[in-house]
DNA sequence: TGTACATCAGTGAACGCGCGTTCACTGATGTAC
DNA sequence: TGTACATCAGTGAACGCGCGTTCACTGATGTAC
């Protein structure tokens, strides 16, 4: 292939992030291989080592960059209910405990999707930080007061994450959609 | 080493699936080898197929075990408080919800050990039989009324296990400790 | 603006390693007489 | 109860395979003049 510009190869590392992104949340990180995350953008492995020094940062990364994303979705739900932050919750929620977001997991919340991961193993410690961060916006962006989250914003998360975790976990039973019509109810009377 | 006898073999069966059950929740079915399996045993590998079909059948059965155990750690809570189920479920998530829980998957709660493990890998499709029975049972034993889960009980379930693996998930950081608490102040108000 | 050279993004073979699984072999256990 | 034979739990080498990472090489890009 010979060189590359220097825009074409920043793009090509941005394209791998989030690639890495997507799929270490579908699959979990040991279930993604270099070769697959350079062949989705259409590279072949060898050439991961000229932009990241390891598999491991390359997690850290894609976590940073998946809650950049949720960020993101956050802002779109607020934009579509201005000045009605509860009904862009409702929003959130309704989307968080759909049978869409259950069988999505690579376009869905990275608290979910990396949470076993870097729960698991020492060697990715380092992406605990963005991880922490993310978890802590996502409980502000739960409560009223968008400085500071209460006990019950951080309970909410956990409600959510656990719901989604335990639908996926259970696909294939009726029990996973009573847990997502049960997690709803609750946390619509909140 | 020769044959062993078959109450002997029985045991090693029963040792392997017990350790499986530990390793699997602490590492991940990913990150524990069939030969991690027997050592722990004091076998070598070779042995592991005259016992099991394959190492996918063995997350079945080690999901099943776990499942078992959390079963009697739900009896011994009502042992200690005779005719008192709801000072028994406070002793549950008093327990659940603290720092030891937190830092010993390996002899935690099978939801959150095993719950990721099901939601992504489609070959341990089975394992979702005990693992969906084992969620139910866990609601059910929330509920003021074990015959029936109500969504509160279900979605307590979903709180604790959230909780759990955020925990786990953001150690070295305050917020770890923070979702323990927030996820205790909610669950206590119930 | 044009030319000569240095840089370096990406290639593909190779490294050592560990994986799940198979298999010929062993020798103590279990069984048939 | 004792003996001869069949069974089979466990061993350890080997299977093919994919992993993360390294490296000599390529040739287009970037730069110095």
């Amino acid at each position: 292939m010979g060189r590359v510009s220097r825009a074409q190869a920043q793009e090509h590392r941005e394209q791998v992030v989030a690639a890495a992104s997507r799929l270490f949340r579908e699959r979990g990180v040991p279930g993604v291989s270099v070769a697959d995350l350079m062949a989705e953008v259409g590279l072949t492995h060898g050439g991961f080592y000229r932009q990241f020094p390891s598999k491991q940062a390359l997690v850290t990364e894609a976590t940073a960059l998946a809650f950049t994303d949720l960020e993101a979705q956050f802002e779109g739900h607020d934009a579509a209910h201005p000045d009605d932050h509860a009904a862009a919750r409702e929003d959130l929620v309704d989307y968080y405990l759909s049978v869409e977001h259950r069988d999505d997991p690579g376009h869905g919340c990275p608290t979910a999707g990396f949470g076993p991961d870097l729960g698991r193993e020492d060697d990715v410690a380092e992406a605990r930080v963005p991880y922490s961060e993310g978890v802590s916006a996502f409980a502000r962006w739960m409560s009223d007061d968008p400085e500071v989250a209460g006990a019950g914003d951080l309970a909410a998360v956990c409600t959510l994450v656990g719901a989604i975790l335990l639908a996926r976990a259970t696909v294939g039973s009726d029990v996973s959609e009573d847990i997502l019509r049960a997690a709803r109810a609750v946390l619509g009377e909140r």
